[in-house]
Order: structure tokens, then C-alpha cells, then sequence
RNA sequence: GGGUGUGUAGUUCAGUGGUAGAACGCUACGUUGACAUCGUAGAGGUCAUAAGUUCAAUUCUUAUCACACCCA
């Protein structure tokens, strides 16, 4: 005998090797239907996290629901490089030891990288597997592997041809603390309280000042203009003069630029061209020198006085302060809120750099992006992400695809030493390129940046399946069914994919992009570390199980919406779990068998009927939510039904039918019932695998159906006929009755458990059919002694079901007078209804617009609330005081 | 500053142009042979506010308020 309570633990993992070793998730030849999805891939350096869980719980859910139903379903798992958060975290760990990574020199530290990937890279793929995720590991992918970085490097040289890469110099975000430059979408801006400080510059050769207003002073070292609006009065006779630099004493002019605004600080604009974004274009509108003041950390250069040389920052700002008030030249001090640029990986405050970077030219690249999504070969759900994505994509930027950093994909191009470019897949080729070039041998350097770990993710939808080669799985899966990812990455990563994907193979990679929410806490914050209340998956699988943290995510991912995400849920659902699991235990003690044979046309006892109708329509139900992405809706569906209408209603009915001793019903029922158990495991299964895959099994039941639970098909044998509607009405009838009876008890302060007589003479032919073709099950379930098909005298009350009525009695001493206040409650709560209903059909624009439908299903409602509400009445006089 | 979204039961959320649903929580009762991780019954809502469209608005429109997120 099974315990009586679920314990998932040995469970899951007995069950996970089960799968793999059988291979299950490899994807099954077809000749007719493929689904495929490439998951997102973590980060090496990554651990799951409850966006992860979340993310990865629904496309298994996808996955193992399409698998089930007959596609060739491929789920292409994999890992991304992380450039920067790799490096930084191998080079920490090396610092621990005192070895720095210059030291090591390049080829070292790449090896020592490698032997971390190898140690620790799978961390999260084995977290996956806990999740229950069923990805074709076999196929697992790493961004770095050979065929993938070749992909790498064949996009690149395609792209540099075709002149939508190319190398420039501009204005950076510079990360000062891991010396490279990131793309803007690495930095975040944040809301900062700061310094305004306002400066006296003097006008040349005069005894008078302009007053610019900066946050960043110790910029001004840098400055080659000061610049005002065109139409400020106050300044209008200072455009073409020259102020003199405090600390530097250089001359340089005061220009006039409209976009200078007028009431912003003191009006007079400090320019700073190779330190400022906005300065940088007011810069090159005018012709100004870019004069660079820091090194790559961030500490001042050369090209300041030697007595800052050296100096941070934020150093460097202080002391410049400290020395313009000694000169007097610090009007004031004010203190304001803005907006400041730092670096998400480092965490530090972004420099704006002048460097050398590579670029691809997004614009172009985007035009089919765009494309694709206004036509609907890409559609977003919910759709409303789209407008997200036209957004970025229309105002695109070109992108910054280099970076300074030792681990990644290294820029195919070599430099000659007088700095020609020739970018080849190798040194051979590119040395072959330059001696065509020279007419003669020359030495290559090989630039030494990385790329953006975004851009070999960009590639990821068709690398992994092999590309640029012609291979199976990319016919086959190519464009994938969907991508299910978080809206943070739409940009950093599904518009890339977008863009590499519908330039290269002129396909868009996903007919459809399914975005989900953030995970966030209980109290609707976002989980962070410092903020302490980040609840970890792995905890909550290893307390309720997988399947239970499953089922929660996927109840509670509803679209457009944030998962707030409480324990108390997934303790919920791990109580559903324990449900079906003792569902299963009566199913055992009833010799539940499951015949081949069984035809379910054949069924007779309205009971069973009654589960089928539900059955179907559960069944329907779902496929439905699943295809339109309702997972929240399918949860909430199959949850209902095997709880609501299987175990609370189902097995009471079966209990009675399996003590009658009537040998056809029970073996009738004991096949029914377990083919019914069945079509659940089938419908639970997307769901919660293991918890499903593990009863399925215990059971048997792909020995007798010889297929795993995991490729049975959802398709339902037999559509219901008009025989088995009807049965499901009069079960649905009698579960009213049965409600109403126990409600009365209740009422009138009788134990429940007491049983009573009724008697059946006020009702139709039909409904006293019902009682009497169920007796047994309705005698048991609804607590009745004796169905009197007369009324005797005895001490009783009325109850109405539906639109009739049926006596029941009670003991002497139950004094009735209770029931008659709840009907009295009841029959004010029905008289305001009739009477809003009656004044609804009188009025003459409601009968002249509405529609006709509408009209019969009110007239109707009235009918029914009519003779409710006069049963109810003569009920009423019935009882007396 | 620009954009997107949200506001429905104590809580978390579905939903709908025709008088509102679920889960959890709560209250009362209860160990009836699957299950106390349970069962039965119940309480609980001016659908943020205001105006408009409509025979009819929680649902559509507009404004306001509150909150969240993204971009600059």
C-alpha cells in the first residue's frame, strides 16, 4: 500500500533518468508535423532562478504537449558564453589565488576559463533536468563550441563584405572598471541625487564672467567651447568671444547652438566633445577639437596638468572644486536630482569614451526585422510587445559589436602595420589576402577584441541546428514554432535574432514570439539579492517538488501580467498533487482496470456518461488554452475538473456502484473509471511529467496501451452523442439536489451526516427517473433513507431544485422556523431580480434594440425566477410558526 | 519629457456590452474505508473615481487619481 501522502523526493529523479535513458526526448521522425523551440540559453555562470523556472516550465509544457500529439518536436537546449560576466568571475577567482590575468597573458587565461566551463558551466542545465525540462541533450549547444563559432565568423565576414560592419570612431559607453566598452543597453540609468555646480568662466580679456552650470566639472579640462542658445538675451552678446578656461587657461569661444535650453542651469552650456554624448554632436556641428582627459580606468591622462595626472574621477572632481573656490570661482552649489549612466554588469558610473570600436549597421539589418512583424510571419503574444519592438527598432542605433575582453569570440580581421584591415576566417587567409594585396609577405596583427556575446546569440535559432550548412534540422525546424522568453531580452536578444535570422536565411526564426512576465515576490518586487527576498527554485522543488512549483507558475502565468509569486501557492497546488495521488490509491483499491477492448459507446450507468461529457469537454478545453497560450487558463481548467468534477463528485458516485454488488455495472465502471484516470494522466501530464509519468507507470499503463505516457495522444475516441448529454443532465440535476438537501440540513442545524426520507410525488416524470434509475447512488450520496413516491405525514419542508419540488423530513424536534428565515432571504434576494427583470421587459427601447437573443434568454430568466419565487412562497406558508 | 501596462472578494488573479468567477485565506460543522496536504456548508464585491456613448457599462470612449515598468 502507497502512503498516504505524495513524497516526491527519490521521485523525480527515478523518473528524469527513466526518460533520458529511454531517450525520449530525442525528437521522433514524422512525416508530417514538426514543432520546434530553441530555448533561450543561460548564462554559464548562471543558476536558476524563478524567471528561468518559469520561462523553461512553459516551454516543456509546450514542448511535451506537441510531442504528445504526434509532431516532431525538437526543444534545442544550450548555454551562452556570458563574455564579460565569465571573465570577471574567472578573473576573481584567479585574484583569489594572486594570480593576475595579465600576468597569465591571453592564451593562459582562455585556458583557465575553459577549465572552469568544464567544472562548473553545467551547473545550470542540471537545474534544467531537475525542472523536469525534456530539451533533446543530446543537441546541447555551447556558444563557443566549434561549429557555433564558426557560424560566428562566417556572419562577420559576410557582414563586413556586404559593408553592414564596419569600424568607426565614436563616443562609447565605457565601463571604467571592466575596461570595455558595453552597448546601451548594458547601461542603466538612475535616478541620482548630484552636485550642480555653477562656474565662473572669465571672457577674455575682460573684466566679466559666464556662469555655466555642470554636474561633471572636472570635465572642463576638456572643454573646447562654452555654448549658448541663439535666442537667450542674456548671453546674446557674448557669442564669438572667447572665454579663459579656469585650471587650464585655454582660450576657446563661446559658440551659439540651439540646443542649448534657455532655463536649464544658468543657460551657458559647458561643451565637452569627447566626454558627453550631447556635446559629442554639438561638437561635430561645429567643428570643435575632442580633446580626451581620461585613461581606460577612468583616471585622468596626459593631456590634463600634471598636478591632476592620475587622479580618479571623483577625485579629480574634488580637488578641481576645491581650487576654482580659492580662485573665487564657484558662483554656487546646488543640489539636484538626475540621471546617471552605470554599468549593469560592473555596477559602476559609464564613461562616455572616445574609442575605436566595430559597428554593425542595424538600421539596414532591422528594415526586414520590421518587416516580418508587420506581416504577421512573426507574431507576438501578447501583441501588445510588438509596439515595444517597433519602438527600439524604428529608432535603432548602430550597434557597438566589439569589446575588450579576452573571453568570447575574437574579431576575425588582421591589421597590416599600416593599419590595412583584412578580415578572413583565418590567419592563413587573411596573410593570403594581404599578399595579393602587397604583392609580398607582410606581418598581420590580429585585432584583439572579442564580440558581443549578443551577437553569437543573435545566431542561435539556426546555428544550433547547424547552419550555415544545409542540415536536416534546419529544413526540418527551421523557422521554429515559437520563442518563449521574458520581455526584458526583446530587445537585446529577440530583435537580434530577428535581424541575423531574416538577413541570413531569409526566414524570420519564429513564426511566433510567446513573452512572459517577471517572477516577482509575494508583495510584487522585483527579487534581488540586496533587497534579500529572492526565493530560490531549487528550494521550493526540493520542498513541494517540481511538478508542484510547475503547476504554480503555470496557473499564475497569465498574460500580460507579473507572477507574484507566494509559497503559500505552491503548497496549493502541492496539495492538488497529493489529491490525484490518493485518487490513484482508490483506483488501485477498486481494481480500476483499463481494457483494450473497452468501447466507451457502450457505456451504460449515467455516472459514466456523465465523467465522459466532462471529460470531453475538459479535454477541448485545454487543447484550446494551450494553442491560444492561456496556460494560465489550461491549469486552472484540468485543476477543476479532475478535483471538482473527478474526485469530489466521480468517486463518491463510484463508491456506491462498486458496493451494489451488481457485477456488470462494476466491471462497466472499473474499466471507465480507469480509462478516465488515464485521460487524466494524459491531460495532467505538459503539466506536472514526473508526478503523471510516475502513477502511469506504477499502473502499467503503457504496457497495456504499449506507448509511453509521454507520446500518448490526446484525442478522444468517441464524440458525445445526444445520450450521453442527456445523462450528463440528469447527473448534473442530481448534484443540485444533492447540494440542496445538505445545504437544508445545514440550515436547519442537522448533522450532515444524518440520514433523512423524501419523498419524490410534486416532481415530473423525468427528474423522479433520475432518483430512482441512480437510487443507489443517490440514496448514498445525498444521505437518504428512504424515496417515498407519496408524501407521508411527518414533520418536513419543501426544497426547490431547479424549478420543481421535493419534500424532505425531518425528526420532531428539528425546528423548522430556521429554514423559513433563509427562505425569506432568499425570496427578497429573487423579488428584486423579477422585479428588475419585469421593469427590463416593459421598457420599449430594451425590447426594440436589444437583440432577439437576448431578449428570450431575459424572458426566460424571468420565467424560471418566477416560479422559484412562488414555490418559495408556498413553501414559506407551508412552514408553520 | 516620451511610451506601455495595471487598478475586480481579506490576498493573488481570471472574466464579460445583458445583475460578477476561481484559488488561497476566513467562519461553522465533520474523521462516512482514496485523501485532514481532507470533506460539507457558508460569509465576503458601488468591478479605482468622474463624465460620456448605449435600451443596457464592471466591460467601450475621455478625463482624473494611484501604482508598476520601459525609453530619453
Amino acid at each position: 500500500m502507497q502512503n498516504s501522502n505524495y513524497n516526491h523526493i527519490n521521485i523525480e529523479k527515478e523518473i528524469y533518468e527513466y526518460w533520458e535513458k529511454s531517450k525520449f526526448f530525442k525528437a521522433k521522425k514524422n512525416s508530417k508535423k514538426s514543432f520546434s523551440i530553441v530555448i533561450p540559453p543561460p548564462n554559464i555562470t548562471g543558476s536558476l532562478h524563478m524567471g528561468h523556472a518559469l520561462n523553461n516550465t512553459i516551454q516543456d509544457l509546450l514542448v511535451r504537449f506537441y510531442r504528445m500529439n504526434g509532431y516532431e518536436t525538437l526543444w534545442q537546449p544550450g548555454t551562452d558564453h556570458a563574455g564579460i560576466a565569465t571573465q570577471a568571475l574567472v578573473e576573481k577567482q584567479l585574484l583569489s589565488k594572486g594570480i593576475k590575468k595579465e600576468k597569465l597573458g591571453r592564451d593562459k587565461f582562455i585556458k583557465e576559463v575553459w577549465k572552469w566551463k568544464e567544472k562548473s558551466g553545467d551547473t545550470i542545465i542540471n537545474q534544467l533536468k531537475k525542472l523536469g525540462c525534456s530539451c533533446d541533450w543530446s543537441r546541447n549547444r555551447f556558444t563557443m563550441d566549434k561549429d557555433l563559432s564558426e557560424a560566428v565568423t562566417h556572419t562577420f565576414i559576410d557582414l563586413y563584405k556586404n559593408k553592414l560592419i564596419y569600424k568607426d570612431t565614436k563616443l562609447v559607453n565605457w565601463d571604467t572598471k571592466l575596461e570595455t566598452a558595453i552597448s546601451d543597453l548594458e547601461v542603466e540609468q538612475r535616478d541620482v541625487q548630484s552636485n550642480l555646480y555653477y562656474i565662473k568662466y572669465q571672457i577674455l580679456n575682460e573684466d566679466k564672467f559666464i556662469t555655466i552650470a555642470t554636474t561633471r566639472p572636472e570635465t572642463m579640462i576638456g572643454d573646447t567651447a562654452v555654448a549658448v542658445n541663439p535666442d537667450d538675451d542674456r548671453y546674446k552678446n557674448f557669442i564669438g568671444k572667447k572665454v579663459l578656461l579656469p585650471i587650464t587657461s585655454r582660450e576657446v569661444s563661446i559658440i551659439s547652438d540651439s540646443y542649448v535650453s534657455i532655463d536649464q542651469g544658468s543657460g551657458a552650456l559647458k561643451v565637452t566633445p569627447a566626454h558627453d554624448f550631447n556635446d559629442f554632436e554639438i561638437g561635430k556641428r561645429h567643428k570643435l577639437n575632442f580633446i580626451n582627459i581620461f585613461n581606460k580606468n577612468g583616471k585622468m591622462n596626459k593631456n590634463v596638468p600634471d598636478k591632476y595626472v592620475g587622479l580618479d574621477r571623483f577625485e579629480a572632481r574634488d580637488i578641481i572644486i576645491k581650487d576654482l573656490k580659492e580662485k573665487n570661482l564657484v558662483e554656487k552649489i546646488v543640489s539636484i536630482k538626475n540621471v546617471v549612466p552605470y554599468g549593469d554588469r560592473s555596477n559602476t558610473i559609464i564613461e562616455p569614451l572616445l574609442t575605436e570600436q566595430w559597428f554593425a549597421d542595424a538600421k539596414f539589418l532591422a528594415k526586414k526585422a520590421i518587416k516580418v512583424v508587420r506581416n504577421k510571419k512573426t507574431d507576438f503574444f501578447p501583441n501588445n510587445w510588438s509596439k515595444t519592438y517597433f519602438q527600439w527598432m524604428n529608432n535603432i542605433e548602430p550597434w557597438c559589436i566589439s569589446r575588450q575582453l579576452w573571453w568570447g569570440h575574437r574579431i576575425p580581421a588582421w591589421y597590416s602595420e599600416d593599419k590595412k584591415i583584412f578580415v578572413a576566417a583565418s590567419e592563413i587567409e587573411a596573410k593570403k589576402q594581404a599578399f595579393k594585396f602587397y604583392k609580398k609577405k607582410v606581418n598581420l596583427k590580429r585585432d584583439n577584441d572579442v564580440l558581443d556575446t549578443w551577437f553569437s546569440s543573435a545566431l542561435w535559432p539556426f546555428a544550433t541546428f547547424g547552419w550555415p550548412k544545409k542540415t536536416y534540422e534546419l529544413r526540418r525546424f527551421y523557422p521554429t514554432s515559437v520563442l518563449v522568453t521574458g520581455f526584458d531580452i526583446i530587445f537585446f536578444w529577440v530583435a537580434r535574432m530577428m535581424m541575423m535570422g531574416n538577413y541570413f536565411l531569409s526566414k524570420t526564426p519564429f513564426s511566433k514570439v510567446y513573452v512572459h512576465a517577471l517572477v516577482r515576490d509575494e508583495k510584487g518586487q522585483k527579487m534581488s539579492k540586496s533587497k534579500g527576498n529572492v526565493i530560490d527554485p531549487l528550494d521550493l522543488i526540493k520542498k513541494y517538488g517540481a511538478d508542484s512549483l510547475r503547476f504554480t507558475l503555470t496557473s499564475m502565468a497569465a498574460p500580460g501580467r507579473d507572477v507574484k509569486l507566494s509559497e503559500d501557492r505552491v503548497k496549493g497546488y502541492r496539495n492538488f498533487l497529493n489529491k490525484v495521488w490518493n485518487s490513484n490509491k482508490f483506483s488501485k483499491l477498486n481494481n480500476f482496470k483499463l481494457e483494450k477492448k473497452m468501447s466507451i459507446k457502450k457505456v451504460n450507468l449515467d455516472v459514466n456518461k456523465w465523467i465522459y461529457f466532462e471529460l470531453e469537454k475538459t479535454n477541448a478545453e485545454i487543447q484550446k488554452y494551450i494553442l491560444n497560450f492561456r496556460f494560465d487558463e489550461a491549469a486552472r481548467v484540468i485543476y477543476q475538473f479532475v478535483w471538482h468534477s473527478y474526485c469530489d463528485w466521480y468517486i463518491e458516485f463510484l463508491k456506491p456502484v462498486f458496493d451494489t454488488k451488481v457485477k456488470k455495472n462494476i466491471d462497466e465502471t472499473r474499466a471507465f473509471a480507469a480509462y478516465i484516470q488515464s485521460c487524466i494522466l494524459v491531460m495532467l501530464h505538459p503539466f506536472i511529467p514526473f508526478f503523471t509519468e510516475k502513477i502511469w507507470l506504477d499502473l502499467k499503463l503503457d504496457k497495456s496501451l504499449k506507448s509511453p505516457l509521454m507520446y500518448k495522444n490526446w484525442v478522444l475516441p468517441f464524440k458525445c452523442n445526444s445520450s450521453f448529454k442527456k445523462s450528463y443532465k440528469k447527473i448534473d440535476w442530481l448534484i443540485d439536489l444533492i447540494g440542496s438537501i445538505r445545504s437544508s440540513k445545514v440550515e436547519l442545524g442537522v448533522s450532515p451526516g444524518a440520514f433523512i426520507d423524501i419523498s419524490i410525488e410534486d416532481l415530473t416524470v423525468f427528474t423522479k427517473d433520475i432518483i430512482i434509475n441512480n437510487l443507489d447512488v443517490f440514496k448514498r450520496i445525498g444521505r437518504v433513507n428512504s424515496v417515498h413516491e407519496k408524501h407521508i405525514n411527518k414533520n418536513g419542508i419543501n426544497i426547490v431544485v431547479g424549478t420543481e419540488t421535493i419534500k424532505l423530513y425531518f425528526s420532531e424536534e428539528v425546528n423548522l422556523t430556521e429554514k423559513k428565515i433563509n427562505i425569506t432571504n432568499k425570496v427578497k434576494i429573487l423579488d428584486n431580480k423579477v422585479t428588475g427583470l419585469k421593469k427590463k421587459l416593459e421598457n420599449k427601447s430594451f425590447l426594440a434594440n436589444a437583440p432577439n437573443q437576448i431578449i428570450r434568454k431575459e424572458k426566460d430568466s424571468l420565467k424560471k425566477y418566477d416560479i422559484e419565487l412562488k414555490k418559495l412562497n408556498s413553501i414559506l406558508n407551508s412552514i408553520k410558526n
